[in-house]
DNA sequence: AACATATCCAACCGCAGGTAT
DNA sequence: TATACCTGCGGTTGGATATGT
């Protein structure tokens, strides 16, 4: 069949986002919570398109969204199911969630493909051997990589580990890192580079991230789609990060956890758990993807175990 | 200081899958 | 069943900024 273009229509705004754009968008989701994209433009009298619209709600203006400043832990699980899933950004996103696949995506081409392909160089160059980090199908090569994964693996198990223990949970609690004390954190938030647009900008992203809070507490109505349902319960989930920065518990932050790396959590069944992967991502999907036990195991289980998934995995991968 | 080059990342594009009619 | 529409995804682009010469 012949599909139109979606945004050639004359009249059709394109670029960059302005703040008075963005509060207008805020505004009407805040009102009609997101979905139905369609009338988003018509409603608003915004010149943009739906997809336009919808991209710059998940990508930029969601509650939740973590920026910049990607933590060891995040930067492993990036590297390590990027070996497992390929590039499928949503999916390495659902584990990740508050980090979308855009992000993710971005970080991976032009930092993650980089730092891997130098540490490949480095490791081939004592063997003599040329390869790209993706070429590791060749034995030796294979083995080195399968080292420093060991060790990755090994450093982010500790890192969790750690993570669960929530008075040494310093530095990876910035992988849970809430809404609000991640804005007015301007060193967390601008560590990576001093991006000057980015953080004029992020100021305006900040105060409409500030005017969904008395939404979130509030719990947006009912929407007339079934959308509405997930992403309420995200924004709960936001808001419930935001008790954690205000007095979180070690059960609090065990259920984060558990929320990241628990099975149950894609059980589309059991709708009285809150997690943070009920969003608009697809968490069933997940569980095509690959068994998130073999992941699951693979970051945290005992040394023997996660030798064994996790390297017949990544064996699998090559 | 001026220019060239590299880097980053928000946004766009086209395609595919799901759903409604 | 066929068609139209909506949404999500991954690849790519282009403008802004940083860095080097």
């Amino acid at each position: 069949m012949v599909r139109p273009p979606c945004c050639d229509k004359e009249g059709v705004k394109k670029g960059p986002w302005t703040p008075e754009e963005d509060i207008i968008l805020v505004s009407y989701i805040q009102e009609h919570g997101p979905g139905n994209w369609k009338a988003v433009p018509t409603n608003t009298g915004l010149l943009r398109c739906s997809k336009s619209c919808r991209l710059r709600w998940t990508n930029y203006l969601r509650p939740g969204i973590k920026r910049g400043n990607f933590t060891d832990q995040e930067e492993k699980m990036i590297i390590h199911l990027q070996a497992l899933l390929g590039n499928r950004w949503a999916a390495i996103a659902a584990y990740l969630p508050q980090r979308t696949d855009n992000d993710i995506k971005n970080y991976w081409n032009t930092y993650l493909k980089k730092k891997l392909k130098k540490l490949e160089t480095s490791t081939s160059s004592e063997s003599c051997l040329g390869h790209d980090e993706f070429s590791v199908s060749q034995p030796i090569a294979r083995g080195q990589w399968e080292r420093r994964l060991q060790t990755d693996i090994h450093m982010a198990k500790k890192a969790l580990s750690e993570a669960l223990q929530p008075e040494k949970s310093t530095s990876s609690s910035n992988l849970m890192l809430p809404l609000e004390s991640n804005f007015s954190s301007e060193s967390s938030f601008c560590s990576t580079k001093p991006t000057t647009q980015s953080l004029s900008y992020a100021s305006s992203a900040d105060n409409i991230a500030r005017l969904l809070k008395g939404w979130m507490k509030n719990k947006p109505k009912e929407g007339s789609n079934g959308n509405n349902t997930n992403v309420t319960q995200n924004y709960e989930t936001s808001a419930s990060s935001e008790g954690m920065e205000k007095g979180s518990t070690s059960v609090e932050l065990s259920e984060t956890f558990e929320s990241l790396f628990g099975y149950e959590s894609f059980d589309s069944s059991n709708s009285d758990s809150t997690t943070l992967f009920q969003d608009e991502s697809k968490p069933e999907n997940i569980g095509e993807i690959m068994p998130f036990s073999m992941l699951e195991k693979w970051l945290l289980d005992d040394g023997a175990c996660q030798e064994k998934v996790g390297l017949s995995e990544i064996n699998y991968i090559f």
